[in-house]
DNA sequence: AATATTTTTAAACAAATGATTAAATTGTTT
DNA sequence: AAACAATTTAATCATTTGTTTAAAAATATT
């Protein structure tokens, strides 16, 4: 009979499992990970992955939740706030979600790819966003359109549009490297250029016609 | 002793095997998918993938680099039309890509997804991408640039922008349907708008400053 | 200190997986 | 038709992989 953990202790070994699953799986994806490669790289023993986690993919589908989450929170919160312009809105969001992706750059090319691999498992978990559409930002947006200052077109296009100057780069950045002749450090400092530069480009955009 | 293929006979059983590996390999990526899966789909014996293709690997390195291919083939043409000005070339780069893209939707999120895990195994498969950063369209775009027709920023970010216009909703497809409401027909809908779409925001943004 | 509980360990299991073998079948050449 | 080569098949092999087990060690409770 499987136990539970009753009490956390120090929450070290847990923890170290969870760090080390998150770290391998992000880079490699869950079919590349193998559960000894995650309990070497936590420095446990094997069996104690299960112990904790009860399976493997018991501990991914809590390494995907919580990574989703940090994918989306920054912009749930930014998407809301009521007391700033669309403009304001563009300036920061752009400048937290880059800062955000440059910590964390594997980030995105992890869950898209295992949303398309995973995505009835990960549905659910998709469900939280359903509620972006209609925050206070889209509506900023799709007023602007009614009033004539920016051209009709789909909400889905300028969503599409922002999230792909943002994270494109960060998943296509091997391919970019190269055919940009850029090296890590070199491609970093695009990425912080881009704080600046992109939202003058998705102003630029929403109002081209 | 490994027996080599000597005549390509009906050609139909090394064909039905790449097809199937393709298509699963696009779908699934090559860790999740299995030797007896792709026989299953071919509809073959098990035996007959390593008889033609020496290798699970073997076959998967032949599908990446017809993949890549397909990836920037198109473009490569295109960046190098010297008969096209700049603003015709982004015409036609984004229609017939994004064609390309309704055709293959899976293919960039498979390619992007191997880079990051097998980047070393592919990296001789770059190469022939190089040569992009010094196409004619380049040179068009840097021109622009030294006449003070366009703000002068790092080549990267305009490959990077125009190639997240054209890609990212293919990479991101799962998770844009969810936010934006919208079912597969309406999304294919909304990406042959993109044709006409992505050109001027592109045309834009280059612009901006 | 004695006892119970939780955590850790080494070993093993069963299933899955990539690959191979040897025989059978099909096709080609003479 | 006979002989040879190419292709296909079923069975098997050796590893790998996720998971479990039972005992040992560490920690907490009485």
């Amino acid at each position: 009979m499987a136990k539970k953990v009753q009490k956390p202790t120090d929450a070290s070994t847990e923890e170290k499992i969870r760090e080390a699953a998150r770290k391998l799986f992000t880079q490699k994806g869950y079919a590349s990970v193998t559960t000894r490669e995650i309990a070497e790289e936590a420095g446990i023993n094997l069996a104690l992955l299960n112990y904790y986690f009860r399976s493997k993919e018991k501990l991914f589908l809590q390494i995907m939740e919580e990574s989703m989450q940090q994918f989306i929170q920054g912009v749930v919160v930014l998407f809301n706030d009521e007391n700033t312009s669309m403009d304001e809105k563009i300036d920061k969001l752009v400048s937290n979600y880059i800062d955000m992706l440059i910590s964390y750059p594997d980030l995105p090319l992890f869950i898209l790819s295992e949303l398309r691999s995973n995505s009835n498992k990960l549905a659910m978990k998709l469900d939280s966003q359903i509620g972006l559409a209609r925050s206070t930002f889209i509506r900023q947006i799709q007023e602007a359109m009614r009033a004539g200052k920016i051209p009709e077109v789909h909400i889905m296009h300028i969503i599409a549009n922002m999230m792909a100057m943002m994270v494109f780069p960060f998943v296509a950045s091997p391919l970019l490297k190269k055919i940009g002749h850029v090296n890590d450090k070199q491609f970093m400092e695009l990425m912080q250029e881009r704080k600046k530069l992109v939202p003058v480009w998705i102003k630029a955009m929403l109002k081209a016609r």
